[in-house]
RNA sequence: GCCGAGGUGGUGUAAUUGGUAGACACGCAAGCUUGAGGUGCUUGUGGGCAUUUGCCUGUAGGGGUUCGAGUCCCCUCCUCGGCACCA
């Protein structure tokens, strides 16, 4: 009787583990599911209850889906490679090599003491050489399409992680990792050329099942936009300048022009006499880190370059300016500007004394501008295309300057390269060598995997130079072309190019010949649920859609889109203290620490406890405030653990962390366990053959006395009642686990055990005497299939001991009988002038003239019309009669 | 500023196509049981008034459509997430 989650949830992990339960082949008689959840690298000293604010849920859906009689393919691996994980094992002090297996092994221990039914029989960890030979087979041929390419370009630079970022690496101009500011630094790097993908990144958008915020995310980043290029020849020059504009239609009202301070025509078109301020105004733009030049409202700056450009639509020269607003990776580098219709330029030309010229109008007149107008209208001032629209003159001019050879229709992205390199020693090492003969030459397929030199430093240099390249026996190699003497590139690859195709490996895990047989991928791929969290919605997801599409157009996948159905889960956030910021910390642009800064570790015993503040953050082992899922298991068990995590909110929700709700959840398991107990002695496998024929509606249940309107319709006798109920809610969690509504799900389940009780009450222990086996044993059957995915083991147990000797994921999801759960009778409801003033008991479809006489035969009804003229009434079948009256 | 998601009891949250607002839990209160380290059961619990039946009010605020609005439309306010000098 005593709910023994303990000695349950070791003796099923036990069996699990030894039967592999949850081992997936390919097995072409069942159809496959494919569900995923993005795979955690290792940081921190373990698993938080917030990760399982992902698996757990993803857990209940595989099992289900096994239910359904799917073959599930459910794994999990270690991102073990990258910054997380080095940026801990330096702060630890330790050896990722020897550290990352016993976090791995912690986490899996986490997992499986938390009952995820993962194939351990395909765990992965992409820092092994199995693995990472793979990744850098895959940079190979995305060099062979020439997608990889090596440039010299100024980068992100983390100072406090000293590497290289990729854009998608820099948030708010601080490095994703460590939060420090992030530099430029011009340096030869490796670059994926995804911007080549850019258009199927966004036009495939469409074909995927994924929330509207996340695709908005990324066509944001992917940043689409049409316009034109046009040329404006350099006054006294052979050279031009090429500018892109979104609006063509405001050529004339260009009255000057601003280079980006890289752009390379600067030293040329600069005066003699303006140079030296030129030259300091470039210097001091280099200097400057992300965060000061992307800074919104900040003041203009900018200096003249002494050049002029001729306007192509008009002849008329204007002044060539540099300003830090203009961004030399977008566009040309380059632009005209319009001040009276766009805010930027207004400002810097209202700053600069520089001439604003009207050329749209809202209604095709002429007026002052006080600020600048960016909306569509009607042209002014632009010759003889006065007076057209903003769509139709664009247009035409657009096609006259490509007739002119001035300029042409363009589509710009803002999506970047993606930079690879690293300067760590962490992560896959780049297959290329460097020979002085050759040149850049991709290592031979049968060389791979280059290996990660096992090193006593792996620090971070500082130099720029990764850590590799003060190994000599690691740099110093021959050409693989000419055999003369050659070195190594030394760069490693960010953690991104693990994570960009890890999905493919596990439906082929130990293959020693290929990344995965085209068998297994064909099989089991694309995934068919994939979950994790949204601060990938740009850097994970957008790469490895890009390398499937890399890989598809080379004929290795069958498929362009790997994630069809994409979920992310909500956050837990803790209460975590913290504090005003310091002086010397105010005043920094940073708003995320503008009124707050999380107290470190050490700062917590000292600060004084009446200046704290506490705040909900987000579960994380750097800010200190995670709660571990090992207590809570050992208090409560794990299935208690999993239906809170379930229960307490929706899967998308971001919930605030409290141990209070979790003794509901824990008195909802076990209240389950015990009835369940006491319904064993009952229990017969074989009771739908004894049924009792009154308790089912194809002996004529639904037509029994009881659901007449003069028996005021109680909805049939106790059995029928509780029948109907599990039957609806067979229905309901079934459609709820298939939408992920995890919350309601479980609500609808306690829902039917609160009746299940109610029919069936415990006294000392046992079931009342009176009770039907038969429904007994459905209830109890039902009830522990109803509970398999939400606690397992609670339910293995139980199926155990109802005589079952397979797992109860090998049972098939019961089936709902839509005649068991239709109600015999509904309640309608009556209203008068739009108030519900009384309601109707009548049997189900109830026609509307019989509504109509049961309602008007109540007191209350009448009360409510009495005295007053029915204008009408309106008749909703099983729901409503509303009477109109005056 | 732009884009996306939201705003419902003391709390977490629930309400197919508009049709009984607050299911299910937490908390709280009362009672019974148990026994006394988070036990079980029953009842009550949006607010106000009346307390036997009842009446009014209520889903951020304001307007609208409708027999009927948490749900649809318009405006305003607020919260969260993302982007942001992208030409």
């Amino acid at each position: 009787m005593n709910y023994n989650f303990r000695e349950i949830e070791a003796k099923w992990q036990r069996i699990w583990r030894e039967d592999q339960t949850f081992r997936a082949a390919a097995d072409e008689k069942r159809p496959k599911y494919y569900c995923l959840e993005m795979f955690p690298y290792p940081s921190g000293s373990g698993l938080h209850v917030g990760h399982l604010k992902n698996y757990v849920p993803t857990d209940a859906f595989c099992r289900f889906k096994s239910m359904q009689g799917y073959n599930v393919l459910h794994p999990m691996g270690w991102d073990a490679f990258g910054q997380p994980a080095e940026n801990e094992a330096i702060r630890r002090n330790r050896n990722p090599r020897a550290m990352v297996p016993e976090y791995a092994a912690a986490y899996r221990e986490t997992l499986v003491q938390a009952g995820c039914s993962y194939d351990w029989q395909r765990e992965i960890n992409s820092s092994l050489p199995e693995y990472y030979k793979w990744t850098q087979w895959m940079f190979l041929l995305l060099h062979r399409q020439g997608l990889a390419y090596r440039a010299t370009a100024p980068i992100n630079w983390c100072p406090a992680c000293k590497t290289g970022l990729a854009n998608e690496e820099v948030r708010d101009g601080r490095c994703w990792r460590c939060d420090a500011p992030v530099e430029k630094k011009p340096m030869p790097q490796w670059f994926f050329r995804i911007t080549a993908y850019a258009d199927r990144l966004l036009a495939d958008l469409e074909k995927l099942d994924w929330s509207e915020g996340m695709k908005e995310m990324q066509r944001d980043w992917i940043g689409r936009s049409e316009g034109a290029e046009v040329d404006f020849a350099v006054a006294g020059s052979r050279e031009s300048i090429r500018v892109f504009t979104t609006r063509p239609d405001t050529l004339f009202g260009a009255t000057f022009i601003v280079l980006a301070p890289e752009h390379p025509l600067v030293p040329v078109v600069t005066s003699a006499e303006r140079r030296s301020e030129v030259e300091a105004y470039v210097r001091k733009a280099q200097g400057e880190s992300e965060i000061d030049r992307l800074s919104a409202e900040r003041a203009k700056t900018g200096v003249f370059t002494g050049a002029g450009a001729v306007n192509p639509v008009n002849g008329e020269t204007i002044p060539v300016w540099i300003a830090d607003y203009v961004l030399m990776g977008y566009g040309t580098g380059a632009i005209m500007c319009v001040p009276g219709h766009d805010e930027r330029d207004f400002a810097f030309a209202r700053k600069f004394g520089l001439p604003v010229l009207q050329v749209v109008s809202r209604d095709g007149s002429c007026y002052d501008l006080q600020a600048a107008e960016p909306a569509e209208g009607i042209a002014v001032n632009s010759g003889r295309w006065s007076g057209l629209p903003t769509a139709e003159f664009t247009k035409a001019v657009t096609a006259w300057l490509q007739e002119k050879g001035l300029g042409r229709p363009t589509v710009n992205y803002r999506l970047r390269d993606w930079l690879i390199s690293r300067q760590r020693y962490w992560g896959a090492p780049i297959p290329i060598v460097h020979c002085p003969a050759c040149g850049e030459v991709p290592v031979p397929e049968a060389q791979l995997p280059v290996l990660l030199p096992d090193v006593e430093n792996y620090h971070p240099t500082g130099t720029g130079e990764s850590p590799l390249a003060a190994i000599p026996e690691f740099v110093r190699t021959v050409c693989p072309k000419c055999s003369g003497p050659a070195r190594r590139e030394t760069d490693t690859m960010g953690g991104y190019a693990c994570s960009s195709w890890y999905f493919l490996r596990f439906t082929d895990p130990g293959n020693a010949k290929a990344f995965a047989s085209r068998q297994a991928l064909d099989y089991w791929l694309p995934v068919d649920q994939y979950t994790g969290g949204i601060e990938h919605a740009r850097s994970h997801l957008l790469y490895a859609r890009f390398w499937t599409k890399v890989l598809f157009d080379e004929g290795l996948l069958g498929f362009e889109e790997p994630f069809l159905n994409l979920r992310n889960q909500g956050s837990l956030l803790a209460l975590t203290p913290g504090r005003r910021p310091r002086a010397q910390e105010e005043g920094r642009e940073d708003e995320k620490i503008i009124d707050w800064v999380v107290l470190k570790h050490d700062e917590r015993e000292k600060y004084p406890a009446d200046q704290i503040i506490w705040r909900w953050a987000r579960m994380s082992k750097s800010k200190g405030n995670v709660v571990t899922p090992e207590d809570i298991i050992g208090r409560f068990g794990a299935d208690s653990l999993r239906v809170y995590e379930m229960f307490v909110a929706p899967f998308e929700d971001n919930v605030q962390w409290s141990e209070e709700g979790i003794q509901g959840s824990h008195r909802f398991v076990a209240r389950a366990w015990r009835w369940l107990q006491a319904a064993r002695p009952l229990y017969r496998q074989d009771w739908r053959d004894s049924l009792p024929a009154e308790f089912s509606p194809e002996a004529g249940y639904a037509a029994a006395p009881t659901n007449s309107i003069e028996q005021g319709a109680k909805g049939g006798p106790a059995e029928c009642r509780v029948r109907r109920k599990l039957h609806q809610t067979l229905q309901k969690v079934g459609a709820q686990i298939e939408s992920f509504q995890f919350n309601t799900a479980l609500a609808a389940i306690m829902e039917l055990l609160n009746a299940i009780y109610a029919y069936a009450p415990l006294e000392k222990e046992s079931l009342p005497p009176a009770s039907d086996a038969a429904i007994v044993s459905e209830l109890a059957e039902t009830l522990v299939l109803l509970l398999a995915p939400f606690a397992p083991h609670l339910a293995e147990e139980s199926w155990q001991q109802l005589g079952f000797a397979t797992t109860v994921y090998r049972a098939p999801w019961p089936a709902f009988n839509p005649a068991v759960a239709a109600s015999d009778s509904v309640n309608v409801m009556v209203q008068v002038n739009g108030k519900i003033r009384d309601k109707v008991i009548v049997p189900l479809d109830c026609d509307e003239e019989t509504v109509k006489a049961e309602a008007l035969r109540s007191a209350k009804t009448r009360q409510s019309i009495e005295g007053k003229q029915v204008l009408k009434m309106i008749f909703v079948k099983n729901k409503m009669l509303s009477i109109v009256c005056k």
